[in-house]
DNA sequence: GCAAACTAGTCAGAACTTCTGACTATCATA
DNA sequence: TATGATAGTCAGAAGTTCTGACTAGTTTGC
């Protein structure tokens, strides 16, 4: 058992990460909270649904609707119709939340290389890597 | 840019990980939330004080404080003073929650066991080792 | 076809978590 | 010993998430 453990680990990086590209969206004069980003960055390109947000970010789908309404009302997404079924509605980016993306993208990188650059280029990638490879089984709504 | 992102990488593999261990513990009998769990892992051996444990679960000291109202009612920590100063108190583990700690860690061992075998022992425990160099750089409050 | 079971999403209400701001008690310093 | 800093709590509000119940639309099996 590594001391501290290994979920401390994982949590204070997503942590650290998560604050730097929040705190900079914000900066840029997006006006979003961290429930919110969490549901944002697991859209698809062409939409998703209510449903799968929630099992993929992690909360129910009541929840999930409450914080695409804010996302939506902020003008961040919107909701259309799903043409393969009348039940469902995709969740789209909008071009306004294109531009929160555009700003968020950098700041990620920069993270990123400073990382690289304080443990290896190399062991970052492994990192990057290992990490993408376990998905599979940590992420069973990938 | 990997896709997807090392941020939702990192989140996943943690949430697993905690989903797995606060489901053992909670099977065991023991009646904690996400929120408690996460300020009772940093709990120190000696004793924590308040604003530490704020700091280093990164919420403030007054959740902090709402937190271990919680796990002291419940058994888990106790709130001892502070012999070097009579304005603290430590936050301290009691048998009870060394209990809970003693059903946790074999949950996490295996859980860490087969993430091992999944991508390869060598490739985990670089990814452990590259995490706890990262520290110094994703938690100043380490 | 059509009834039964299932799925997508919402509504209502409660519980939990977290925050801001203000405050008391104690400590450190000059 | 006055001044500013620190540890922690209290009060109140906001934000987040949940459970349970519900409507509307889809799929399946007879």
């Amino acid at each position: 058992m590594p001391e501290p453990s290994l979920g401390i680990l994982l949590f204070v990086a997503h942590r650290e990460l998560e604050r730097r590209v929040l705190d900079g969206v914000r900066a840029a004069g997006f006006d979003v909270t961290l429930a919110q980003s969490r549901v944002f960055q697991r859209l698809d390109e062409g939409g998703s649904r209510i449903t799968h947000l929630a099992e993929s970010a992690g909360v129910t789908k009541q929840t999930a609707g409450y914080l695409v309404d804010q996302l939506e009302e902020a003008g961040f997404v919107e909701r259309v119709p799903d043409p393969s079924d009348a039940r469902a509605r995709l969740v789209r980016v909008t071009s306004r939340g294109r531009e929160a993306v555009a700003v968020a993208r950098p700041i990620e990188a920069q993270v990123y290389a400073e990382w690289a650059a304080y443990v290896g280029v190399r062991d970052f990638e492994r990192l990057a890597d290992t990490l993408a490879r376990l998905r599979p089984i940590t992420d069973p709504y990938a």
